[in-house]
DNA sequence: CTTCATAATGCACACTTGTTTAATGTTCAT
DNA sequence: ATGAACATTAAACAAGTGTGCATTATGAAG
């Protein structure tokens, strides 16, 4: 494939941009205008150089009629980022997930293990959330955390098993003294729990579809 | 969604058959002698009513000027779930989203389509929030926003070229009045912006690493 | 130094294409 | 039967749009 110049790679860029954004082709004239050009000639000259370059391809004497022959960008190769399969349950009822047995999943996602920063060995899920506990940071209801089963550290978004039901709750700990659940929500008090807390594991990622 | 006519839908279908095999909207005379009309005008009513009932939208006078905004056939036909690799802007310069530069890109991920509320034909990218502009819709710096190209509803958030930066804000339209910009952050203005508004794409999920 | 590709101006032409107005006939629910 | 939406014909207009020819200038290659 030849190479483009500067221009030529301009304009180029602008008509797949104008493609992306309106899902129709430029006419010569907006091209011509979005560059500034005095003449629609100097786009004619990029665009026969584009064609002939083999980037695009014409129809003659027809209006916004072309197309993008190579896909100038050119998509990342593979990095070695591995995706995971990770089921969603509604609710977890009693004590930890059951990994094994998916019958209480309500769905499933797949995203690769950098961006829900998770490890695979460790057998992540996924809750969607209910309730607003943790409206202040920033997880609504409907959204979909990804939790990972560990210990958490102090200022962790854990997911927890208080009265039988898994609730969010930001995990604190100051110095050595007994660790203590605080909602993310003016309106919601703050939990010191006896002995008998449950942490089902650390929130690694939030994911909200809109 | 109003229910279309038998011969409004095969209109549709033929120009998004035209357009998949072609890459740019059949002209009304090309639709008309598709179907073997005698006069354009059978077409033009056909468009209006296809406008008018909210399945495509056009440009008044340009040519070959429209897009589909409502996809009416075409549906995933496998069950399993599709995963995409969508590359990761930090921000996007001069209006090219695209990799004109893929050096733009400063990294991807992946997901299935499903959960991010994609379609893997249109062309996903990613922004790295910056700024705090959306906090109160729950978008924090640093989260990664997921955005597909294409024409927004009224109440989307969309990532919008303004003042050659990417900014993210919540797109409204009332009736048929002009739309603008609102920041979902009570200490940022909102944005009535002249006609140089470039929506680069509607956000369709928010990712965020804990 | 000449030649060639790139880059751009200026202008006019002609085809492409969207749009309008006027009319006719149909189907369908009220 | 009566209005409303649908379907289509017909002719003409105006704007959108691609294209050609003439011309100038620059930088790289031969």
């Amino acid at each position: 494939m030849k190479e483009l110049t500067t221009r030529q790679h301009e304009i180029l860029g602008y008509i797949q941009l104008h493609f992306q954004s309106e899902s129709f082709w430029p006419s010569i004239r907006e091209i011509q205008s979005h560059f500034g050009f005095a003449s629609t000639n100097a786009v004619m000259g990029h665009l026969r150089a584009l064609e002939r370059k083999g980037y695009i391809s014409r129809v003659a004497g027809q209006a916004r009629a072309y197309r993008v022959t190579f896909d100038h960008q050119e998509q990342a190769p593979d990095g070695a980022t591995e995706v995971v399969e990770i089921p969603i349950y509604g609710s977890i009822a009693a004590g930890y997930p059951d990994g094994v047995e998916t019958g209480g999943a309500i769905g499933s996602l797949q995203i690769d293990v950098d961006t829900a920063g998770i490890r695979r060995s460790r057998r992540a899920f996924a809750l969607k959330v209910r309730g607003e506990s943790m409206i202040d940071a920033g997880i609504f209801e409907g959204d979909i955390v990804i939790v990972e089963p560990g210990l958490p550290k102090s200022g962790d978004i854990v997911a927890a098993l208080i009265d039988n039901e898994t609730t969010l709750k930001r995990f604190i700990q100051q110095g050595s003294g007994a660790p203590f659940l605080k909602a993310e929500n003016a309106a919601y008090p703050s939990l010191h729990p006896v002995s008998e807390l449950v942490i089902q594991g650390v929130v690694k990622a939030v994911v909200r579809s809109l």
